[in-house]
DNA sequence: TTGATATTTGAACGCTCGTTCAAAATTATA
DNA sequence: TATAATTTTGAACGAGCGTTCAAATATCAA
């Protein structure tokens, strides 16, 4: 149990150590031994507080996706009418970004997290389509206004690149740090998303601007 | 058991049947059981013919792995001189598209299984590093000459981009599919591809161009 | 303080897991 | 055909799994 943890409820360190260990090791990788004993509660607690063990893993994913999502629709209403495409991805990225770097180790393990659920088929449908259509939508639609000449599909499809750029660069799997001799650490992530704007900003401009692809 | 694999032998049944399961579900959300039962052999053959489990995870992976980067290393090479970006991002891209969409349903569970070892930091190190990096290297030198008044590490942020999007695309996970109301439709991976060229080729130019992001 | 409610404990349930192994069956070699 | 090597079989091993439950403890309301 982490020195940390001392004074949090036993739900939250539950919560908690559930999520660091799923976000490592996958839902069927973790037992809910490792668990609780990471969380230096009793075992049968986990089932008492939470239920089935699937529910544990959901409930540590919504404790998140409930708030970034505030605080992505927070960012997305605040922009200008006349808002640029690279302004809306940055409202839309931004929230991750800030957690990630400045919201503690727990967001960290949230952002592995997540790239491993929308990969994975067991899971994007009953997390994603509940945590993640609404906003999802609210950016594609504002995405629309910055870029009224574009087709619907190619919004989408761009909308669609972007989730696996964003997704990939917030897991940190350092496998750019190695590839790159030192030159790229993925832990740098305010530098990352600063290139990572205009990089989808010019997709996006490419797809949906006014002499865009076709369709 | 499958009754296309009737003639197949032990071996290439067991990691066909595993292929598939593991995609679906995970390294440790299959059992030997299962997959043995889904080949139609008996289970003590997987631990005969591939040794432990993790063996036999792996050596699914690098049937495929060895193939595509074949395939991948004659792209980028029978490119011209003067090819532009745009071109060599198709030349690594491609390859994946035409096993993905005619090389059978293999295909298909090796870009669920890849998208889901990406973002998994079990299996990014040992995986990806063994079968990756040397096409990913050829890959970025072959974009310098392309680029070439790009800093060095805005390809590399460009190309971890690009893994991104690549991966999630070939994953197919449909999540575009309902989120678009059924306008998109992920299994269309020709139509997809023909997209996403033009949307990795503007962000490489805008990041890695001649006026490209500082650094 | 007393009684009701909520939480924690420790043990146990039935089950599935990866792995092993000797014996049987098959195939290859001479 | 006789012999050796390879492959297949069926059963078993110990270990860990998610879940359950009655008893013990702690917390709170009256």
């Amino acid at each position: 149990m982490g020195v940390h943890d001392c004074e949090l409820s036993t739900q939250d360190r539950i919560l908690n150590a559930s999520e660091s260990l799923f976000a490592d090791n996958g839902f069927d990788g973790v037992s809910l031994r490792r668990i609780t004993q990471h969380a230096g509660v009793e075992l049968a607690l986990a089932n008492y507080h939470f239920g089935p063990k699937k529910d544990l893993f959901l409930a540590g994913i919504r404790r998140r996706a409930d708030e970034l999502n505030r605080a992505r629709v927070r960012a997305l209403d605040a922009l200008e009418p006349d808002a640029e495409v690279a302004e809306v991805i940055d409202a839309f990225t931004r929230p991750f970004l800030e957690k990630s770097v400045r919201g503690g180790p727990g967001w960290k393990s949230y952002a592995r997290l997540i790239a491993q659920i929308a990969n994975s088929p067991r899971w994007t449908e009953v997390v994603m389509a509940s945590q993640f259509d609404a906003v999802a939508t609210k950016f594609i639609e504002r995405t629309k206004l910055a870029l009224p000449h574009s087709a619907d599909r190619n919004i989408y499809w761009a909308f669609h690149f972007l989730l696996g750029t964003m997704m990939m660069t917030f897991a940190e799997t350092e496998r750019i740090d190695s590839l790159s001799g030192g030159r790229c650490r993925s832990s740098d992530l305010d530098t990352i998303h600063a290139k990572m704007i205009p990089f989808l900003a010019a997709g996006f401009l490419a797809l949906c601007g006014i002499d865009g692809v076709s369709d």
